[in-house]
RNA sequence: GGCCAGAUAGCUCAGUCGGUAGAGCAGAGGAUUGAAAAUCCUCGUGUCGGCAGUUCGAUUCUGCCUCUGGCCA
């Protein structure tokens, strides 16, 4: 069974770092895991490779999308297996990085068969919100799926509205979908291979152990951002005029606050005081999907000493677990 | 120097007609199946600036002090 690398950790975690570090001593190729970083014209805040960088180390599913068109799980699953497989046609190993815990975990176990988003459909949902409320959604649901209904929050809009457009479009409630997926999938998650995922994945977490460390280089790092011309990049995207702050690529950390500062609804300093908050946030979600992933090796981006032991951990994974290509 | 207004959770503030207090934000934990850097849930004891007085009881009333802001000199 061919071996994958994933490389995970938190935003500013020092994921980055480490990848090109392990670059030095494998034959690997990079494939990136980020939600945002797919979109082009978002360089600054989502802390994308530089040409340069990009130059050493190719990263694939990078600039893939035009902020306008959406992303999603199943688009990157698709994208992902693709490119793994064309990695290892070329003999070589593919590393995934990144910090979009669903993607990795998409990728990991596979997805139901369920309906892609569908616009029109959506906006009927939302319309029926508008008038009643989503409690009235919700209520809805409840009729056609109170598996699902009874799982989600009154206040998940978000879900809410997905589960009904899945009902709406196929007529079978969004539980029932899951659970036929439930049953063909194999016992063994995430590590195991599977008819959706047959390779061998070895799983690796980097972050300094301490949450203040972590918080100190998120703020560096967004101040650094602003310093580069973060705001101008984003007022690059405002002016385009086609862009809204309910699109995925606007709503990115960051992005968000300062689209919010340049239609004037809060000051510099608030922007800056809000998109650190947002990244310590999304930092917090990160750890929480890392803490229940099974088998990871923590790695601590503050210890070089680290940094050297996980290229020795890494290579006797690879030894151990599958043919090296080279 | 005088007058006025403040001083309450990490921050911004509310409140207690005297019975030791609560919102938002921040923070922490959790959930997570085609938007996921999204979306949602849970978690609030802090010498109520200090000292003294009145009172059964003061964060609340009174006096003095300290600090902050404003106005007048």
């Amino acid at each position: 069974m061919l071996p994958v690398i994933f490389l995970m950790g938190p935003t500013a975690g020092g994921k980055t770092a480490l990848a090109f570090e392990w670059l030095k001593h494998f034959p690997l190729e990079i494939i990136s895991v980020d939600s945002s970083q797919v979109y082009r014209g978002l360089d600054i805040g989502t802390a994308k490779p530089s040409a340069e960088e990009q130059r050493t180390a190719p990263h694939r599913l990078i600039d893939i999308r035009d902020p306008l068109q959406p992303y999603s799980a199943y688009d990157f699953q698709q994208d992902a297996l693709r490119e793994i497989a064309d990695i290892h046609s070329k003999g070589r190993i593919p590393l995934l990085v990144g910090g979009t815990m669903l993607y990795f975990k998409t990728l990991a176990e596979g997805l139901a068969p369920l309906p892609s988003a569908d616009l029109s459909v959506r906006r009927s949902i939302e319309a029926l919100a508008a008038e009643q409320g989503w409690a009235a959604v919700h209520a809805e649901l409840q009729k056609v799926d109170p598996i699902t209904a009874a799982r989600l929050h009154p206040n998940d809009a978000q879900r809410i509205q997905r589960a009904l457009e899945v009902h709406t479009i196929t007529g079978i409630p969004l539980s029932a979908l899951l659970e036929t997926q439930k049953k063909s999938q194999n016992a063994l998650m995430h590590k195991a291979s599977s008819e959706h995922f047959p390779y061998n994945a070895a799983a690796f977490a980097v972050a300094p152990p301490d949450r203040q460390v972590l918080h100190q280089r998120i703020e560096a790092r967004y101040e650094n951002m602003l310093a580069k011309g973060f705001v101008a990049e984003v007022e690059t995207l405002h002016h385009r005029g086609d862009l809204t702050p309910d699109l995925p690529a606007i709503r990115s950390v960051g992005y968000r606050q300062v689209w919010s500062y340049l239609e004037g609804e809060y000051d510099y300093p608030s922007m800056v005081e809000k998109g650190i908050a947002a990244t310590r946030q999304l930092a917090k979600r990160q750890f929480t999907w890392l803490r229940s992933w099974p088998d990871v090796e923590w790695i601590d981006s503050t210890s070089p000493a680290d940094l050297q032991r996980s290229v020795k951990s890494l290579n006797d994974w690879l030894e151990t677990h599958s043919a090296r290509p080279h």
